[in-house]
DNA sequence: TATACCATACTTCCATACCAGTAAAGTCTT
DNA sequence: AAGACTTTACTGGTATGGAAGTATGGTATA
C-alpha cells in the first residue's frame, strides 16, 4: 500500500517557502505591518525572486500579507473586524458542532488527552505548544461530531485569530481557558446538548474582553 | 474628497486574469475537471504565461483550481466533502444571524425588494441573476444583523456551493426556494428568533436533498 | 524658510529563456 | 503479437533582465 499523498506530493520550491514564511507570520516573528522584500528573501535563503514572489501571492491570498502593486509587500495587519467575525463564526459553527456531538456516543479520548498536555504547556509557559493543543482540542470536537472537514474549512479563520492568541497568551492567564475546556468536555460526556452549547459560546466569547485589551497594548499592530 | 479605493488600486493584469477565470469558473463556463494550460490562455488573451500563472496560483488559493507540478493545472472538481461542510457552517452562522435579526428592529427592506427579483428571475428563467439575487438576499440578512465582514469571510465557502447551484438551478423548481425565503423573511419581520431560526435551518438543509441528485446526474464533475 | 521640482534609488510586474519532470507515442526485442 | 524500452513532445518550475510605477532626498527658486 502507497501513500498517495505523498506519490502526488512534488513540494515545490514556491510552497516551501510559503509554508515558511505563514508559520513565521503566526507565529508573531514577523509582526504585523513588517515589510517584506521579493529580493531580500531571495538573497538569503538562495532562491530566485520568481518562487518567492509566488509565495507573497499565497500569503496574500492567505490573508496574511498585502501586496501592493509597484510598492512593497507587507505583512498584513491583525484586523479587528476579522477577528470578531471569526469569533462569530466559531462560535455559531461549533455551537451546532457540540450539540452534534452531545447527542452521541462519541469518543472524547483525544479532547481528554488535550487537557494534560494544556496543563503542563501551561505550567512550563509553553505559548506556541499551549495554543497548538488549543487547535488540536477543538479539532478534536470536530472529529468526534463527524465534521473534519469544517475544521479544515475555518482554518483561513483561525489563522486571524491565531496571530492575536499569540500575543495575548503572554499577558492573560491560561488556567481560565483550560477551565473553559474542562467545562465543554463535562457536559459533552454528560450529553447535556444545551449545557454543551453554553459552555462553547462562553468560552469562545472569551476573546470580546481580550481583544479590546490586547489591542490597546499594541495599536500598531492592528486595524479597525 | 478623494477615494482612497481608486487611488490605492492599480489592479494588475494578473489580477484581471484571476477575476476573469474566477467568473468562468462559478458560472460554470469552465467544467470541473477541465484542464488549463498556461500558454493557451496565455496566447489567447496575447499575454505572457507568468501572469497568468499567478492567476493560476490564485485560483488554487480559492480552492477552484488544482496545480498539479509537472503535470498540469485542473478545474477543481465539486468536492461533494468541501459543500456538505460549507452548508453547514451557513447553516450555523446564519441561524445566528437570524437571531440576531430577529432581536432588534432593523430595516428588512433590502430583503423585501429581492424576493420580488427572485420572482421576475425566476419567471425568466434567468439562473444567474436569481442565483446573484439569492445572495444579496443572504448578505443583506448578514447586514441587518450589522455583520457585513462575517458575509465577506463566507466567501470562499459560498464559491463551491455557488458552482453546485449553477448546475441545480436548471433542474429544480426555484419557487419553493422563493417560498422558503419569504418564510425567512415574515419570521424575522415577526421578531420571532425561534421561527426564524427554524426558517433558516429548513432552508439551506435543502441542500442535503438536492446535493445527491444533482452529483448522481453529473458524476464526473464530482469528487467524494 | 518654505515650496516646487527633479534626479535617483528603490519596489513590484511582466516577458523571455532555460530547466526538469511527466506521459504518451513510437520502436525494438522477444 | 506482446512486452519493455526509447524517444519526443508536452507540462509546469525557476532564473534573469528589463519595464513601469512609486517613494525619497536633494536642489533650485521664490
Amino acid at each position: 500500500m502507497i501513500d498517495a499523498t505523498l506519490i502526488a506530493r512534488p513540494v515545490t520550491t514556491a510552497q516551501q517557502v510559503h509554508d515558511w514564511l505563514h508559520q513565521r507570520i503566526l507565529r508573531g516573528d514577523l509582526p504585523p505591518g513588517a515589510r517584506l522584500s521579493e529580493t531580500d528573501i531571495a538573497d538569503q535563503i538562495g532562491l530566485s525572486r520568481q518562487p518567492v514572489r509566488e509565495a507573497f501571492i499565497r500569503l496574500a491570498s492567505d490573508g496574511l500579507a498585502e501586496v501592493r502593486p509597484q510598492r512593497g509587500t507587507y505583512i498584513g495587519k491583525i484586523s479587528a473586524r476579522a477577528v470578531l467575525s471569526a469569533r462569530l463564526i466559531r462560535e455559531a459553527v461549533e455551537s451546532d458542532l457540540a450539540r452534534m456531538v452531545a447527542g452521541r456516543q462519541a469518543d472524547l479520548a483525544a479532547m481528554e488527552a488535550e487537557l494534560g498536555v494544556q496543563d503542563r504547556a501551561n505550567a512550563r509557559g509553553d505559548v506556541a505548544e499551549f495554543i497548538a493543543s488549543d487547535d488540536r482540542f477543538h479539532g478534536a470536537m470536530a472529529l468526534a461530531a463527524g465534521q473534519a472537514a469544517v475544521w479544515q474549512d475555518l482554518e483561513r479563520l483561525k489563522s486571524q485569530m491565531n496571530r492575536l492568541r499569540h500575543m495575548s497568551m503572554r499577558v492573560f492567564d491560561r488556567s481560565e481557558t483550560i477551565g473553559q475546556h474542562r467545562a465543554i468536555l463535562t457536559a459533552l460526556q454528560a450529553g447535556d446538548a444545551d449545557a454543551a452549547e453554553t459552555a462553547v459560546r462562553t468560552h469562545l466569547r472569551q476573546m470580546l474582553t481580550e481583544l479590546p485589551q490586547i489591542a490597546a497594548a499594541h495599536p500598531d499592530y492592528f486595524t479597525d
